[in-house]
RNA sequence: GGGCGGCUAGCUCAGUGGGAGAGCGCUUGCCUCACACGCAAGAGGUCAUUGGUUCAAACCCAAUGCCGCCCACCA
């Protein structure tokens, strides 16, 4: 009898549990240099700038997602022999950093203004060192294989002085001026805000029609959400084709409460069927309002404070918050009987998108950029094909945008940022400079002030390609891996940092800052809501890297990141490649577990195909690599995990290793070549999405191994597509697949039973479906149940009947009918394909030997 | 207001002109010497609606409905 040789050794447990080999595998690649970039190297030159994460908290799915995205790119691209720079970093995100810590202080009851400048700025200096740490530290748990001798932050001094030597370049262009303006102001934050960073929501309010006598008798009415700004109105506007108004254009109205004459003007941005089609004009405190009182030469009264409440000095409503200015305001017309009506409204208004107070637009000093050159490159780089989106459709958001490009806004109010580098000396002259000098040019003075705005965060943003490689300096680095290949990021921020990186790309650097735009999908919680912590339906990606390791993670994440608009996580999906990974795992203790030497070199296989499981095999192998390859190559990385998995679990595992279980416990050296052909080349080209699992098992297969993670990228080009085998094997997959049925319906046991194939079959094919399912081949069989799919009987040891047999058969019949009646088409003949037509004609004899073969007995 | 995307099995999603798919869930039978994180067999979809193009439509076109996103100076 047998020995009893335990099967699998017992150094593989069981379960794969990814927390005992993830981190091990992450610090051996780091120390031996597998992620450091070499600028002098021979390779071609493939390099990718991290979008930097926000420094205000830690990373969400989101953030998961998109460092799975880069960091396939960057091991497939490694794998094919490039010398990849995959650069690491983090944005110190200014608004959106100092309301955090903010936030923290007010927790405490306490302000930043209470604790001043230097204290704030050393909490400040905090967060950046533990915030900081925590998002490498998520980063590295992801497995993302990034330089971290080159990890940058936009607040570094080096990095600062990058953004200094722009906007003086800029400024010394004449493209940076200070000006007032209408802007977006966040009482709130205290802070001018750009058109991208407001966000919109719907509010319900009341319209108030108000009546305004006019100079010489009648009145006019106008409508208006918001009464308390009347304080500051300084006219009327009506539509010129508003033969309503005709008559009153040119006289003049007085401003109830205050009592201010006001021109009334027509101005075609008056919309004539809104509300009474007569505007009250308040240029200090709405955007159009201001185009009409430049147009018409307006006084401009600013009627509010820049914390939200109204400045009217000298009535008692000033200093008072606006939204009780309201009432007042609409009570005093109330009384003097000038509020004609109210009617429910409901509206878009604005709001900062960091800290979601409502936005104030009023006028403003400000410095601003000229986008108007820039704006005029980048559209000529998108004609010339510089920049490829993926989805396409994205180009056109872009486009659109830039089309409509205004003058960019980009100083802030704020505390946490880089400072505008513009100098006042005491007598006025003005100094822009990288460094900060130390005294006034022209008169020497050394009382300098530096103007207190900061950056937009953006702006700082916008350099993130050339910046993060020294530039101005012109670095090594600058030169070897300038211009980057790819930028992928969420579609949210196309406008406020994709495009700007373009255009300061081809202003600075002269040549776009990548070639290629992926825009991956935004993940939303399982109930279709955003995902924030705010709302409680965040998921922390250590949460699930810790539950189902972070391979798992990220082949879901790289599974839906191409592949549409947004999509609800799904935990049962991260499951279910976190139990692929266990299947990986099983599928080599299983190899593993064949007795004999290390496979010989080159394999053997290679000249004898005496068995067509491996002949098969090998076909499926190569048409997986080609599909993963394809996917990848195409921005379809789900086409690629797709075809992994199907491969590696479906074929490999379901089908080819149950064929050649016997034949590796005997120790059969083509099949021990063969799987682990397969398997070398199935966990390389999983690697790029699952790097962890793959580097573990890949380092188990026999023979000198190094990384995988270096290892050469799979190129069979079809060597081994073999259609002869592959029809052969679905014969083999059919047959078993058909007894395994009636088996089942029958209700015998899972093995035993009796097969008879008839002689056209190959003998290969018997002895495979005999194996495979459970049975003995026999040369005789009385009353057994006839296969459909080949000429042949099949009868078990226990269970009766044929249950399946009858149904079967009416299925077959149906679909026969519906094959014949296509075919019977005249229409359908002479003007579908040949091939098409051939193929239905052989489906159609098959159905028809099939349900030939089942009536027989 | 303009633009874009989605609507496919109970749930989450693949599938861009020729026999409706995956994961999870569900039913039934199996701890079969890799794996119960498993194996096997199943049930379950007039592919949102209507019309059109085509020999042939989940897929192309038009319209409608619902959901979501982006852009936009109607107070």
């Amino acid at each position: 009898m047998d020995e009893a040789r335990p099967l699998i050794e017992t150094e593989m447990p069981k379960a794969f549990d990814p927390q005992a080999i993830e981190a091990g595998w992450y610090a051996r690649w780091e120390a031996d240099g597998l992620f450091v970039a070499d600028p002098t190297s021979d390779k071609p030159r493939f390099a990718m700038a991290f979008p930097p994460p926000n420094i205000t908290g830690e990373l969400h799915m989101g953030h998961a997602l998109q460092t799975a995205v880069y960091d396939l790119i960057a091991r497939y691209k490694r794998m094919n022999g490039l010398e990849v720079l995959f650069l690491p970093g983090y944005d110190h995100a200014a608004i959106a950093t100092q309301n955090v810590i903010e936030k923290r202080l007010a927790q405490e009851d306490q302000t930043k203004e209470e604790i001043g400048r230097d204290a704030f700025n050393e909490i400040v200096d905090e967060w950046y060192r533990t915030v900081g740490a925590t998002i490498i530290n998520q980063l590295r748990l992801l497995g993302a294989s990034m330089d971290w001798t080159r990890q940058r932050f936009t607040m570094d001094a080096r990095y600062y002085r990058s953004v200094m030597t722009a906007f003086v370049a800029f400024y010394e262009k004449g493209w940076i001026y200070r000006a007032p303006r209408i802007v977006n102001w966040c009482p709130h934050d205290r802070s001018a805000i750009s058109d991208l960073e407001v966000e919109w929501q719907e509010h319900h309010d009341t319209l108030y029609f108000i009546k305004y006598p006019i100079q010489g008798g009648g009145d006019v009415t106008i409508a208006t959400v918001r009464p308390e700004t009347m304080l500051a109105d300084t006219g009327v506007a009506v539509n010129p084709d508003d033969g309503r108004y005709t008559g009153i254009v040119g006289k003049t109205a007085v401003l109830p409460i205050v009592g201010r004459e006001l021109p009334i003007v027509a101005d075609a941005g008056v919309e004539k069927g809104f509300g009474t089609g007569a505007l009250k004009v308040t240029p200090g405190h709405d955007p159009l309002d201001y185009e009409i009182g430049q147009r018409h030469g307006l006084a401009v009264v600013n009627g509010m404070n820049l914390d939200g409440s109204m400045h009217v000095p000298g009535t008692p409503y000033d200093g008072m918050d606006a939204l009780a200015v309201r009432k007042l305001v609409v009570e005093e017309l109330k009384r003097q009987g000038l509020l004609v009506k109210e009617e429910p409204y409901v509206h878009q208004v604005g709001h900062c998108d960091r800290c979601h107070h409502v936005i104030e637009p009023l006028i403003s000093e400000q410095w601003w950029l000229r986008m108007e050159e820039m704006r005029d490159k980048a559209l000529a780089a998108s004609r010339a094909g510089k920049v490829r989106w993926h989805p396409e459709r994205y180009e056109r958001t872009y486009l659109d945008w830039l089309r409509g490009l205004r003058d960019w806004n980009i100083g802030r109010q704020l505390w946490l940022g880089h400072r505008v580098p513009v100098y006042q000396c005491e007598n006025g002259h003005v100094t822009v400079a990288v460094d900060p000098p130390r005294e006034c040019p022209e008169c020497h003075s050394t009382a300098l002030k530096q103007d207190p705005d900061v950056l937009d965060t953006w702006f700082s943003s916008a350099l993130w390609p050339f910046a993060t490689l020294g530039w101005p300096d012109k670095t090594e680095d600058l030169d070897a891996f300038y211009p980057t290949d790819i930028n992928c990021t969420a579609r949210e921020i196309i406008n406020l940092w994709v495009s700007r990186m373009i255009m300061t790309g081809l202003e600075f650097m002269g040549e776009v800052p990548f070639h290629d735009v992926a825009i991956h999908c935004v993940v939303q919680a399982a109930d279709g809501r955003r995902m924030s912590k705010s709302l409680g339906t965040g998921v922390d990606p250590r949460e699930l890297i810790a539950r189902y390791g972070a391979d798992a993670l990220r082949a879901w994440a790289t599974s839906v990141a191409m592949s549409s608009q947004d999509v609800r996580f799904d935990e049962s999906r991260v499951e279910g490649y976190r139990r692929f990974s266990n299947k990986l795992w099983n599928a080599t203790r299983l190899v593993l577990s064949s007795p004999g030497l290390p496979p010989s070199s080159p394999p053997g296989f290679l000249e004898a195909h005496e068995h067509v499981e491996d002949a098969w095999i090998l076909s499926r192998l190569s048409y997986a690599s080609t599909a993963i390859t394809a996917g990848i190559d195409n921005f379809a990385f789900q086409d690629s995990i797709n075809a992994a998995y199907a491969f590696a679990w479906n074929e490999l595992c379901d089908w080819y290793l149950e064929a050649i279980k016997d034949r590796l416990r005997a120790g059969d050296a083509v099949a021990q070549d063969v799987v682990f052909f397969c398997l070398d080349n199935l966990f390389r080209l999983l690697h790029p999405f699952m790097p962890f699992v793959t580097e573990e098992l890949w380092s188990r297969l026999p023979g000198p191994r190094d990384y995988v993670m270096r290892s050469e990228w799979p190129d069979l080009h079809g060597r081994f597509v073999d259609p002869a085998a592959e029809e052969t094997f679905q014969q083999v997959m059919a047959i078993v697949e058909e007894v395994r049925g009636h088996r089942q319906a029958a209700g015998a046991p899972p093995r035993g039973g009796r097969l008879l194939l008839d002689g056209t079959v190959g003998g290969t094919v018997r002895e495979l479906v005999a194996r495979l399912a459970h049975l003995e081949l026999v040369d005789e069989l009385e009353q057994a149940t006839p296969l459909a799919v080949a000429p042949g009987r099949v009868s078990f040891p226990a269970g009766a009947g044929d249950a399946r047999r009858q149904k079967e058969l009416e299925r077959m019949e149906k679909d026969l009918a519906r094959q014949e009646d296509r075919l019977a088409n005249p229409a359908f003949r002479e003007k579908a394909p040949a091939e098409v037509v051939a193929d239905l004609e052989q489906r159609r004899d098959a159905l028809k030997a099939a349900i030939e073969r089942l009536k027989l007995q």
